[in-house]
DNA sequence: CCAAAAGTGTTAAAACTACACCCATGA
DNA sequence: TCATGGGTGTAGTTTTAACACTTTTGG
């Protein structure tokens, strides 16, 4: 606290000289997704200047009457018209010419949304909204590729201690289905025996007793996460 | 990037009123040292309202010309005089009514500083600086409470992957004192065996050769931690 | 010689790895 | 009936956890 000095208790204060700078804030979105069992990435055509006509990702700048957070989650919102989802906050980022225009800095978030139930909807300043497989990416705007490999660090250290696999996927899935998640996130094949106990030990899957079928092979059982279970103390 | 629109290219731009808003930005710093066997904690007597008189984390305003990280060096280094040290972003605060003053948010950083080589200097607007350890911390001002929780619990988990710990100690240092340092972060005993085989087996430290004698008892060996041994791939 | 912390090994339990075949279904 | 992915167990290895005594020094 050793310089919070000055300060003017109005809102936006630009009359005296000593007092603190305004830097303009953003949220950034790494918005994740998987499909076709690859791990897909939300990327944004910008339809402005700067970068206009490159890829980023979404994002956009915090009001002074929303949390962060609430940032975050209204623009994710705005992208994919999904708001129950994983969200987390990845890291700010503040180097000083980071935007060409003027100090910016942003707090980037990392999301994890079900593929199905997507609605893509280009945003206001956007040309294009897509998915694009994590290994296809253009190289983006910005910061943004940085932004993005450290989303990635992030989640594969993650992903091995927490269930965050889960909101890749829809509600009730098949043990194939989940170790394809995180295969697709780690980059490599797992041990379809050792995925499955090592799974079914951590007590947090409940079978839901129906199976998908339908397909031209045996029907596999579904199962869903048990947030309770997690919550609960081990046994 | 969805509405990074009608920015002027100039720093602080008022005058269009569709322009997206500024907020100030701080730096905040739960600096970890250990002291007789016990994690301890920097804290600052504000100097100023709001909450003079009151304890809080030591900080400061972002300025235009610096990075963020720059900052968090910077504030470090006009608390504690040390510049070398571990120092890591920890997470973004940005509640709206976080500061009564104005809209501010912050950017929390921890650091561990080895406790010898300190010199506190209370800073221009602190009436005091201290260290405390964290069971015995006052209740501090703004949302720093929550920040200190949100720092113990990073190391918490952090310390069992990654060697963060020697940032508490000197150069060179026993394993008992190694072992305090788990212990103080941890709150709870380690079996002395089993800690040095796995720390050993680690393959991080190498024994200086000398020992830290002068005391009524055996004397200690002395380690360094191998950075060198680190970033190399394990053979 | 005594108090104090340094240093050292073994055993049992648990976790992890590698690995191959039968099952149920739809076409 | 066949192609396809679903489903299952075991053995060897590694990692972890529990536990107690001898050594070296200074006072």
């Amino acid at each position: 606290m050793a310089t919070r000095t000055k300060a003017s208790s109005l809102p936006q204060p630009v009359s005296d000289a000593t007092a603190h700078p305004r830097v303009a804030v953003t949220v950034d979105l790494v918005i994740f997704t998987l499909r076709e069992r690859a791990l897909n990435l939300l990327i944004v055509e910008r339809g402005i200047e700067p970068f206009k006509g490159r890829w980023a990702l979404p994002g956009g700048f915090v009001r002074l009457d929303e949390t962060i957070d609430e940032a975050a989650r209204r623009e994710l919102a705005e992208e994919t018209g999904v708001s129950q989802v994983y969200l987390e906050q990845l890291y700010t980022f503040g180097d000083i010419e980071r935007d060409p225009r003027e100090r910016v800095i942003t707090v980037a978030y990392y999301a994890f949304v079900p593929s199905q139930s997507l609605e893509l909807k280009a945003s206001t300043d956007a040309a294009a909204v897509r998915w694009v497989a994590i290994g296809e990416r253009p190289p983006l705007s910005f910061d943004h590729d940085r932004i993005v490999e450290y989303a990635l660090e992030r989640i594969r250290n993650k992903i091995m201690y927490v269930p965050i696999a889960f909101g890749l996927l829809a509600n009730e899935f098949t043990l194939t289905e989940l170790q394809n998640v995180y295969e697709a996130i780690l980059g490599d094949a797992l041990d379809k025996r050792n995925f499955r106990k090592k799974i079914l030990a951590s007590d947090l899957l409940v079978e839901t007793g129906s199976v998908r079928g339908g397909e031209r092979h045996r029907p596999a059982a579904l199962y869903r996460f048990s947030r309770a279970r997690f919550e609960a103390p081990r046994p």
